[in-house]
DNA sequence: ATTATCTATAGATCTATAGATAATGC
DNA sequence: ATTATCTATAGATCTATAGATAATGC
């Protein structure tokens, strides 16, 4: 709907194009389900120009899943110049929460590409850790850091060991919760706002890095979270 | 592979049979990618059969997913004999993760069913909220009754508040280690072992529901666990 | 005689290409 | 004159059915 229809583009612009109206096809119907009809009529282009640009609907998928990588590589600079620190595991935790399961004001960023995850754990999964690689990965090594920090200033329960997975464990959770919000019925009934079971979901995450509660309640701020989730969907 | 070639079954028999065989194809192909040819190959059986016994493929796709919700409804009896407790909990968090999420050892029992779930959370989430109503929502009001009395024996961090939100969160951690782990490549380097992880899951959570760390410790016991498991995996 | 099953094939898509036409940049 | 784009259609599946045949139970 971006592009106006009849115009003339040039290949690179064409396939660009082409690339995001595909996404929205491929992310709801599936690989098998996605007809290069429909998507040739989302991009409203007709079917042979879509093989000129890519030579076959395989060809077409595998370039969007690069497409989909590559796209929105934000964090790794912003992550880069973070400090560990108790607050940054705090806030840090909260921001990834809302980036994979966003609550209900929040900018529905990478929508397809999520899905596109998921049906690629049900294939052979390269293009889910591709994704995950340049995503989620490096949110690992802050985390990391910032729990020592954190054990450091005494800030985590003592007799608990916390190594990668436990970061991991961050984006799981959330992952299963953004999958079941996915369809328009109401699958799980958890008895909550969203924005109350997004708090939640931040605040067991963080007893179970363990985090005392106290802690979790001096540096979890609603409000100053809802800032920076905000200033951060603008700058992309 | 189990029915033997060219037998002449009964209706009922043969549709079972059909259905057994359509289970891995589609869940491994999706409702999509999977065809009416490759299913009647898989049964033994002409693709005419198929269409005697199911009027279309999506009849098929959906009688399916009945069979596999009435399939293994074990817990629910189970489940209502048991007595709150702490233990009821600690042990009820690890025999659940174990349910979802697999060791290498334990029989991975839905595999099929699983993956049927979560294509269904790409679609209509019709099947998933049926499979969830009917597999995991009984265990939520146990660990519920549960955690209430963990609360009264002391047992629970103070000022915590655990809904079911929380609950559900036993079943949503595991989840995403699970659709993680399909795949033939590694998609996460978690960096520990399998047996590891599965029990750094169960930790984790327990630590979310705001178990202390002496009680996790006193009632988690991966012994008595293994047996659970190995007796329940025999009663199916 | 009823029920299960098969072979063969129609009809509907769906992917992909051949060949022609129109817009742009030199 | 080069590049983008279209219309039309071939060829390959894929779903589904028509019509015939073989096994079972009475």
């Amino acid at each position: 709907m971006p592009t106006s229809r009849r115009s003339r583009l040039s290949a690179t612009d064409r396939k660009q194009a082409i690339l995001s109206a595909a996404a929205p096809i491929f992310a709801r119907l599936g690989r098998d389900g996605a007809t290069t009809k429909e998507i040739a009529r989302a991009a409203g282009v007709s079917e042979a120009l879509l093989y000129r640009h890519f030579t076959s609907k395989d060809v077409l998928y595998a370039a969007l899943e690069t497409h989909c990588v590559e796209a929105n590589a934000v964090g790794s600079r912003i992550l880069a110049e973070v400090t560990p620190s108790t607050e940054t595991l705090v806030m840090g935790v909260a921001i990834l929460v809302h980036a994979v399961f966003p609550g209900i004001g929040d900018a529905q960023s990478h929508e397809d590409t999520k899905r596109l995850v998921t049906a690629s754990l049900l294939g052979d999964g390269q293009f889910a850790k591709a994704f995950l690689d340049q995503h989620v990965k490096p949110w690992v090594s802050v985390f990391s850091q910032s729990f020592r920090a954190a054990q450091d200033a005494g800030d985590v329960e003592s007799g608990i060991h916390i190594g990668h997975a436990e970061i991991w464990f961050v984006h799981h959770l959330a992952n299963t919760l953004h999958l079941i919000s996915l369809p328009d019925i109401t699958v799980v009934e958890y008895g909550i706002t969203r924005d109350k079971l997004v708090e939640n979901t931040i605040r067991f995450l963080l007893r179970g890095l363990g985090l005392q509660n106290a802690v979790i309640d001096r540096h979890y701020d609603p409000k100053k979270l809802k800032m920076i989730i905000i200033s951060m969907d603008q700058k992309i």
